[in-house]
DNA sequence: TTGCAAAATGACAATGTTGTCATTTATCAA
DNA sequence: TTGATAAATGACAACATTGTCATTTTGCAA
């Protein structure tokens, strides 16, 4: 295999110019450089990043992991990598800087993490972006011998993190339903032991009351992990007991798509219309989901590709500044506008 | 940063004496073995594995290029890492293996391939794994500098390939079918314009035929390409000219999970009941529909996850060997039996 | 032309490991 | 004990680069 050596011999150089070819940077004869370059392409040389890296101590790699590390209690139902859109977001913008990513998926094992933070250290990684499948607080546990940014979870040490803006989302959702005319809302939510959960209940119950619903008029309940075969949902009776409030919630929203694909055909035996009794909102964004059911589903999007993207150039910028980045950044959803959500008949409100 | 000078210094020894131990094989005393791994945790020393690969001419590390590469005409709808149970199950077989991946995503151009082999090149990975989103057939255009074993694709050179078995995947559902006793039986399947579309089809006619149903009572028809809304599809004019036949089948497979799920409202508006009139099978066992929809969807599996595996064990022992290895590898997914293949009520079969 | 600064290039060491081969140490039968 | 043999260890080169610093070449004003 062609290596610098061959290269300088065949274009009458030192390896030295060759290097300096290869690297731009410093001054070279254009002439010169012309030359050399005619070499490299005649020997398919490919420089050695090994030896590379050994010499300038950059290596271009970039490390990820990815999976339910530390998820101690929550064994995600979908198995495997649910936040693809994050590493290919990164995948991209890594790319176009010119840096390459190594990934692993921890299967759930904490003490995976250390082994593999060994290989990639191994393999002499400038930075580290360490992804879960669901937003939620972790523990690194040990140091990192390398920069870290955190993507759809956080710490409590103050490790940089991107994560998707759950309140603005949802106030986002509640200002929808307001300027739609709704008078009186509800949402059924993730379970509250979920980040999420949390920070949508706190958003929905805010925007309400700052619109000035009458607590009577505002209606929440937690949802349930969904399980396998969806059989032990509450849905039936949290729609029933909602809906049959004093002062029913004519928009609802739910904790994600799947829970509202699910919902619907519950809404459809109790004879209340989408579109024309309720309007309904999702959360996530799964076109499998939204553009299948009918009406198709009115939600507010996951940005699991934009997190990637800003991860990825977060990471980037403390590995070329050296300085640690921002603790906590939030990026939020857009509001994907469906039939769902679509009133086909106009309501009369009572007075 | 700790180097292998160090631990030999610390340990007293030579600098190939820990060379030794860190790769094991040669003859070291468990004496001075010992010594020198306590002088590597006292020194939290990783070896560099540029400095490694430059001399020993192994990286460890194994690349991998998904996407939709070449995809000329084919836009796939769901973006992204659609296949991610082959990344998922080649990570897990190359880790235990003591190999890392690297890992790219070519954003469907093809001008993309050669500059992503150039940097796998230039970190000198040992092995590709080119997987691709659905199951098709790629020419690759120029020779790679390492062996290449392709996934859920194939090329007319013989590169090794994994791919599922489409024909006997089709197969063993037309078996369940007519081990359920169904007599006149249906097919929506994929474009035939796909590979996995014109096996299917091939396999469906033939199983049928040999099992000596008459052709009246064999009803295939092509479903397709799905389109963002699926407002295109042509399923009820499909379902309503199949049912609608001499002999109507009471049995019929869709070409994917998705396509099956849109079919059942049709079916519904249709009279048609499910368990009732009509057992339908679904194919890729896309959980997120099988398991929502009501009543639960029966599906014929894509083996994604094995195929991952078999690649990456399929590149190992290319790449240990030396000799290429075999040419195409089949799959075959499992029937997953759920409730819209079973009947709650016989069906009299007029005589 | 000459002189001088700036630009271009080169020689050589250094990087952190493993391979080769030589040397030392341990083991065991005579 | 003494060799003879095997096991364990070490010295040093080689791997493919880039960094440092010295040297040569070039361009241009005097």
């Amino acid at each position: 295999m062609a290596t610098i050596h061959h290269v300088a011999r065949r274009a009458n150089v030192s390896i030295k110019t060759v290097s300096r070819v290869l690297n731009g940077g410093e001054q070279v004869r254009p002439q010169t450089k012309s030359i050399v370059e005619q070499a490299i392409r005649e020997l398919d040389y490919t420089p050695h990043g090994g030896a590379r890296s050994m010499r300038s101590r950059r290596s271009g790699l970039i490390a990820m992991i990815t999976g339910a590390i530390s998820s101690a209690g929550w064994v995600p139902y979908r198995s495997g990598l649910t936040a693809i859109p994050i590493v290919h977001g990164a995948l991209q913008s890594l790319r176009s800087a010119g840096r390459t990513l190594l990934i692993a998926d921890s299967q759930g094992e904490p003490e995976d993490v250390a082994e593999l933070v060994r290989t990639f250290h191994e393999h002499r990684v400038e930075g580290l972006l360490y992804a879960t499948d669901h937003h939620r607080e972790v523990s690194l546990g040990f140091d990192f011998p390398f920069p870290t940014v955190l993507v759809n979870c956080f710490d409590g040490a103050g490790t940089p993190a991107i994560v998707p803006d759950d309140e603005l989302a949802q106030a986002r959702v509640v200002e929808n339903m307001l300027r739609s005319g709704h008078g009186s809302i509800g949402m059924i939510g993730l379970p509250v032991s979920f980040v999420a959960g949390r920070l949508r209940q706190r958003a929905f119950l805010d925007v309400a009351a700052r619109a000035g619903l009458p607590e009577s008029a505002v209606h929440f309940a937690e949802g349930t992990e969904l399980d396998e075969t969806g059989e032990t949902s509450v849905l039936p009776e949290v729609l029933g007991s909602m809906l049959g409030a004093g002062t029913p919630p004519t928009a609802i929203c739910f904790g994600n798509d799947l829970m509202a694909m699910r919902a619907m055909p519950v809404l459809d035996r109790m004879g209340v219309g989408i579109g024309r009794d309720l309007a309904i909102w999702g959360h996530d964004n799964d076109l499998t989901i939204c553009e299948s059911v009918r009406p198709m589903l009115t939600t507010m999007s996951l940005p699991y590709h934009e997190m990637g993207v800003a991860a990825a150039q977060c990471l980037m910028s403390v590995v070329e500044s050296g300085r640690t980045g921002p603790a906590l950044t939030k990026i939020c959803g857009d509001l994907v506008e469906r039939g769902s959500s679509r009133f086909t008949v106009p309501r009369v409100v009572n007075s």
